[in-house]
DNA sequence: TTTCTTTCTGTGATATCATCACAAAATCCA
DNA sequence: TGGATTTTGTGATGATATCACAGAAAGAAA
């Protein structure tokens, strides 16, 4: 396994620091829908991930979702190692959305590499940001833009990742995405479809006009 | 000056460090309404506050504000020298929101310092996981509780802020810190009163009844 | 004081989104 | 084929946002 793809510091490091992580990474995986990192529970270490994509969210004491970010190929999730980030004060459920290859390194040795390199500290601060970032971008979201905009964004994304316009996912699962309620999910997606945006069956979600879905997201 | 006192990892610093750091801090001085960071425009650097009182806030194209957090006596402020963070994509709005003394440690020299030690960097990392802590409160709250619950919390803090039941602000900037419509606060407030937990009067919400309010903000 | 201006607050009407309750339709499974 | 499960549909109602405007309070000017 050569950890330069993963980490564009890895020049950087010192050939111990590279022995180091090279020797304790270990290969997981995980189906999909399985949860990697629930809250304090786990702190498995920094996963990289070589296949498939995590879903980041949090969760309200009802029992209601929200998806914070996503994670791909080549990505670093951090927060399944929050426990040895100091002043992290949230917790968050990471969990495979689709059937992942991943190696861990442990939280203690990336610890470690934090205290000793500059450089590592210096990268952990910018997978810190980027994370920050993509919250603060939600958060603008939820709170400036109508949700049959953020709708029609969520389901423009989901077609550019499924590489497809037709979106096998269900009401539920989209309202688990936007932390809304599945049938005003339903509601919007039938006026739509009435609109001639989408085509409805069970269980997907088709994109039929991109362009019209296009002008309302804006 | 003695930046002991606002920076935990001081005594780890190099004398060299020590010293670059004592001599290019300026004081700066700001007006209580005065904005002094204004997204990418300004890039200060960091501001350790000697007195006063900072509210970092976003803001929508349509003109509406939500706070995001406060930074007080002895607090660092990071993001008025974000243009030094890379991957941090978003832009805040700074206002000082009492009259406020603050010292600046130029954008520049913060960045060499990072780069040049683990522990500034670390540092600087747990600096940002507080208030990316911070927001994810924030969005924990807006997502999930119920206005009026926010309100009373809001009402409830203000008042041990600034040391007193009687609070000399309006609807408005209500409204503003919490990321609604002005007329949604006096509805709320006027609710609050007549069943007893407030008194209105222009300018003023005074708590009248502390615990009512506690047990509705739970 | 009186008048004018500005700021702050109050409120109806309507739109948007959330919640609750329930049922029908589609699919799966025995 | 019939029952169980999952998914979707929808009315009624509540909570919050938006729009439009008006009145009340305070401050400024004459």
């Amino acid at each position: 396994m050569d950890f330069s793809n993963y980490f564009p510091i890895w020049n950087k490091l010192t050939p111990a620091h590279q022995q180091r992580l090279t020797d304790s990474a270990e290969l997981l995986k995980a189906k999909g829908g399985t949860v990697v990192h629930n809250g304090s529970m786990d702190c498995l270490g920094l996963l990289l991930i070589r296949s498939g994509q995590l879903r980041v969210y949090t969760l309200s004491s009802e029992g209601r979702e929200i998806t914070l970010y996503r994670l791909f190929d080549h990505d670093i999730c951090l927060f399944s190692a929050s426990c040895v980030m100091p002043n992290i004060q949230f917790e968050v459920i990471i969990e495979a959305e689709k059937d992942c290859e991943m190696w861990v390194l442990p939280s203690c040795l990336f610890k470690d590499l934090m205290e000793e390199s500059a450089v590592v500290a210096n990268y952990a601060n910018q997978l810190i940001s980027s994370r920050f970032s993509d919250v603060m971008w939600l958060m603008e979201q939820i709170m400036w833009k109508s949700f049959d905009k953020r709708l029609a964004s969520f389901l423009l994304e989901e077609s550019v990742l499924e590489g497809s316009s037709s979106l096998k996912i269900t009401h539920e699962k989209i309202a688990n995405h936007m932390g809304t309620a599945r049938e005003v999910v339903t509601r919007m997606l039938r006026y739509f479809q009435s609109e001639g945006m989408v085509k409805l069956t069970r269980g997907t979600v088709e994109i039929v006009d991109e362009e019209k879905l296009e002008d309302l997201s804006q």
